[in-house]
DNA sequence: GTGTAAAATGAATGCCTATTCATTATCCTA
DNA sequence: TAGGATAATGAATAGGCATTCATTTTACAC
């Protein structure tokens, strides 16, 4: 069978995953149901995935390469640090916007055990909030930020108020659209880095 | 049997729970061992609970009542929106930080559904989102906070900022104490809602 | 078109554990 | 202290579902 086909197969795997997922809950989503989904027999999946809990790992690094990788596109045509991290808030409100089945998986699902997210944490989450904390950085040696701010920490804040806009925005029932809140976000994180003037 | 004791048990299979559930995780921690660590048989775990979920729905309860108890009563104390959002940053970091087991469940086992994440949510969360948001409120009208501030919004970044702290620290293994943290993190929390001078 | 390897199938297996409920113990009142 | 209620027990039940693997299908080279 060719590479393409074969890579067809685990990319709708995942897909029928998403959706059943999203829907169901993690643990009230069979493999059975996964694989009746996206067309395939149960034992299929165990061709592609070691078993169920990576299904669930390879649909989030899936998601969050496409994520760091449109991030890193979007950010190499800007110059100075505020733009970067402007659209940084951007980029994350609008992406995890796109696809609410997604979110649910990012913002809820993903998070059912500690083993699991520290996993996460440290392999995946790790990059983004390094992403942040470098621009941060670089505005702070630029003088565009405030010189007490330890980049570290002042990345996980920004990574956490986007993250409980989005989670937020997940349980809310009201249909916005979460990019509608970039604007004001963004003026919060921004107010976080600037110097007091 | 006396009033007391029946509090007492309960109590206890929460107590229990909460260890369990802490270093096991919700759902590789079963019933039965629950009731061991409880020192009660399985059975009259369903005397006072309805099912496991509960178990995990009336810990949590039991601890946010407790917090916003402790909250309310330091609150009371103090004047000036700013002295207030001060001491919500100082107080979440600092209840938080006092039981990891606690805070284990908080962060990460809480969160394990939908379902069961948007009924928490609505109920219990919510009162303390109000809480910030009320604070908030009052510094924009005081004129203590920037005046095209939404505290709604406002108040969710700030527990953002607050909650990515916590889970944070339940992730990382160093041994530091999350209290440490209040100053820098007031001081971004702050920064957010200073007007600009 | 035949043979071999790779891929796919899906029924069967085996494990796990939440919940129930018949039985036993304890409490309390009169 | 009798006996009726209330509380507690824990073995048995019942259902669910991830994973395996013997068998079948497909792909492809010669």
């Amino acid at each position: 069978m060719a590479r393409k086909d074969e890579h067809d197969k685990k990319e709708r795997i995942l897909d029928a995953a998403t959706m059943e997922i999203a829907r169901r809950g993690y643990h009230q989503t069979t493999v059975a149901v996964i694989a009746r989904r996206a067309g395939v027999a149960d034992g299929t999946i165990y061709l592609y995935f070691k078993n169920k809990e990576e299904i669930l790992a390879s649909l989030f690094g899936r998601a969050l390469d496409r994520f760091i990788a449109e991030g890193r596109r979007k950010l190499e045509g800007l110059s100075g640090a505020e733009a970067k991290l402007r659209a940084i808030v951007e980029l994350h409100l609008t992406l995890v916007g796109q696809d609410r089945d997604l979110a649910i998986i990012t913002q809820v699902e993903l998070r059912h055990s500690l083993h699991f997210l520290e996993e996460l944490s440290r392999a995946k989450v790790g990059r983004y909030l390094g992403i942040i904390a470098e621009v941060i950085a670089e505005g702070v040696a630029g003088g565009e930020f405030r010189t007490d701010l330890d980049p570290v920490l002042a990345a996980k804040a920004v990574f956490g108020v986007l993250d409980e806009m989005a989670t937020d925005w997940v349980l809310s029932r009201r249909n916005i659209r979460l990019e509608a809140k970039a604007p004001e976000v963004t003026a919060l994180v921004m107010a976080m880095v600037r110097p007091v003037s």
